[in-house]
DNA sequence: GTTAGACTTAGAACCAGTCTAAGTCTACAA
DNA sequence: TTGTAGACTTAGACTGGTTCTAAGTCTAAC
């Protein structure tokens, strides 16, 4: 592995504020993905990776997709009903979802208001509210 | 196969209603399915089936519940990265999702009020709008 | 320097879902 | 009643996303 000053810049601390030892390949990953709004799979970003030559792993791919969502630095999409997409933005937000093309688009979260949600019942925890609008870019004009 | 009345019975015509040719494989589900609010997966469908003795297969399920979707009579909720489950109720709703039993709890559209949605684009037709409350039935009491 | 523990790796394994090719059923025509 | 066509069902092979395994690498601390 290359020598860089893994140590101390600000993606490196922004791992280990969300408790993610920075190694060589989780911040290689990490300045891809996160910092910037990117919808991706697992196998978008393991190519993404290895552009130039392969490098890291397709297991370290999805070890390391797992502790960013467990450590709060990505969230899960579940749109497709083969494969899961990744979001890197961590701001209460919504999603379109194109369901020809597969692509998606963020919507922020006060463009949808959501009245007072349903009482979920005692000492249940809510831990989020993913809304996903369908479209169709029908075969018009 | 056994002979019954497959053609005058209300659930073969629920089925002739959204296009669907009855058959003895398709009414057995459309019985254990339809008509009843019902969440689960290809494979406890499977099971159930088939529960007294295999009769129905694997690709008959499949096909069957991707019929059924496209015909109208069922809908997939997307929430378990793992595989998909399927809704019986065709009214307009959402879901709670307990993330550690993995159960599935029906909330009448009403008792969510989204507002205005965010306009879409140009020619871009909404197919469907999908709410899912993510739950944690805490380790509490 | 050694060591321990955490991380990475290649490749095997797993499993939900799809495909294939052969067999079955049904409706209908002759 | 037989033949035929088209739709359906089936077992089992296959696919592809994801996870597991066991061996190797790295690094921090002693």
């Amino acid at each position: 592995m290359h020598h860089r000053d893994h140590q101390t810049d600000s993606v490196s601390q922004e791992l280990r504020a969300h408790g993610v030892i920075p190694t060589a390949q989780r911040l290689r990953i990490a300045r891809m993905v996160l910092n910037r709004p990117a919808h991706f799979s697992a196998e978008q970003l393991y190519e993404q990776v290895n552009e130039d030559g392969a490098r890291v792993s397709k297991a370290t791919i999805y070890n390391t997709l797992g502790l960013f969502v467990e450590k709060g630095l990505l969230r899960q999409v579940l749109v497709d009903p083969s494969k899961v997409f990744y979001d890197s933005n961590m701001t209460p937000h919504h999603h379109f979802y194109d369901v020809e093309s597969g692509e998606l688009a963020d919507i922020d979260a006060d463009e949808i208001q959501i009245g007072a949600l349903p009482d979920a019942g005692e000492g249940v925890e809510i831990e989020g509210v993913d809304v996903v609008i369908r479209v169709r870019r029908s075969a018009n004009r």
